[in-house]
DNA sequence: AAGGCGTGGGC
DNA sequence: TGCCCAAGCCT
């Protein structure tokens, strides 16, 4: 490094002043800090999600439950259809579950350590709203800072056991006061100019520190494991219709689109082989093809007018589908139906 | 502690 | 097209 450490959160925070991203959830540099409420709940859709992706659930949400308190006492049922499309869908039950404490709690923990105790917070969510939101000095450590740290240092060691490694250095350079603008700042500098692919040295203000441009190729850190192959599944799902209506039921428990309304299926999500249409006379609409994280699935849509609903569910109005809330993968399934 | 858990966009 | 990636958490 060509300065000391001391001086990056300084200079970090002031190219935030003047290069702050402008998001929905965010207050400007300097500013009051936005709600505790509106933190987290940010912050809960930002997981592993993009900002264009995240930003009008984000209103949609706030719009509709415009605060803790509102969102303790929605519907189940509500909540999921609201989500329905951003993915990730333990998120939507653990956000209702964790609005419900916080009530019950009278209000928002504003320590790390009390934040951790609400199901679906997590290190980084508890560090985040701690430094955004209630000003505390946290260390955040999202993928954007795992990047930028990796490079700043140079850390040879593959991702993820140089996490802790990560942490420390974070931590070495986390300022005492604006922790939260500071945070802010380090995922700004990984979104904007620090990014995965091509990183925009010329632009960025720790360019002088930076060890891996030092070397000549910062696009190499940080190191990953190697991944596994995703295998792929099949599977069929099931469109049965009567008089404009269509048979949805709701997914039971923690497992794939846990809690969601979806078509019947064959129990693709708990096996690989994929097999087993009911009785009955049964229309091929097509394959539907979607990835998951860690699987791809090939679904089969097979259609009937006269065949038996399966299991706990309800006729749904063709006219009204979009309000069921569909996780993306039946949204998908329906439309291959419907365009039969 | 490594794998389950969604989706859409960029290249 | 296929792969990588995006403000991770839970078990």
């Amino acid at each position: 490094m060509s300065a000391s450490d001391d001086d990056i959160p300084a200079r970090l925070l002031a190219w935030y002043d003047r290069h702050a991203r402008t998001l929905p959830w965010r207050s400007p540099p300097g500013a009051a800090a936005p709600e505790p409420y509106r933190v987290w709940l940010s912050e809960v859709m930002l997981q592993q999600t993009t900002t264009a992706a995240v930003a009008p659930y984000y209103a949609k949400f706030l719009a509709r439950w415009p605060t803790v308190e509102a969102l303790a006492a929605a519907d189940d049922g509500d909540v999921m259809a609201a989500w329905a499309g951003l993915g990730y869908y333990s998120r939507a039950r653990n956000l209702l579950a964790a609005a419900r404490m916080v009530v019950e709690r009278g209000g928002f923990p504003d320590t790390e350590e009390g934040l951790r105790q609400l199901p679906g917070v997590g290190a980084y969510i508890a560090a985040a709203v701690a430094a955004i939101a209630f000003g505390r000095r946290a260390v955040v450590v999202d993928a954007n800072v795992e990047r930028v740290v990796s490079r700043l240092f140079a850390i040879a060691e593959p991702l993820p056991a140089s996490r802790k490694a990560i942490y420390e250095r974070t931590g070495a350079i986390t300022p005492a006061s604006r922790a939260g603008d500071f945070a802010q700042a380090m995922m700004d500098l990984g979104a904007t100019v620090c990014t995965p692919r091509e990183p925009r040295c010329l632009l960025c203000p720790l360019s002088a520190d930076c060890a891996a441009r030092a070397e000549g190729e910062p696009g190499r850190y940080p190191v990953k494991a190697a991944k596994r192959a995703k295998p792929t599944r099949r599977g069929a799902a099931l469109w049965i219709e009567r008089e404009r209506a269509v048979w949805l039921v709701r997914r039971e428990g923690t497992g794939m689109l846990g809690g969601m309304r979806a078509l019947p299926d064959d129990g693709w999500s708990a096996r690989s082989d994929g097999s087993g249409v009911p009785d009955g006379e049964w229309e091929d609409a097509g394959v539907v093809r979607h990835g998951f994280t860690h699987f791809d699935l090939e679904l089969a849509v097979h259609v009937s007018r006269t065949a038996t609903p399966v299991g706990d569910g309800e006729w749904w109005p063709l006219d009204k589908l979009e309000e069921a809330g569909l996780p993306t993968l039946f949204a998908k399934a329906a439309a291959r139906a419907g365009a039969r």
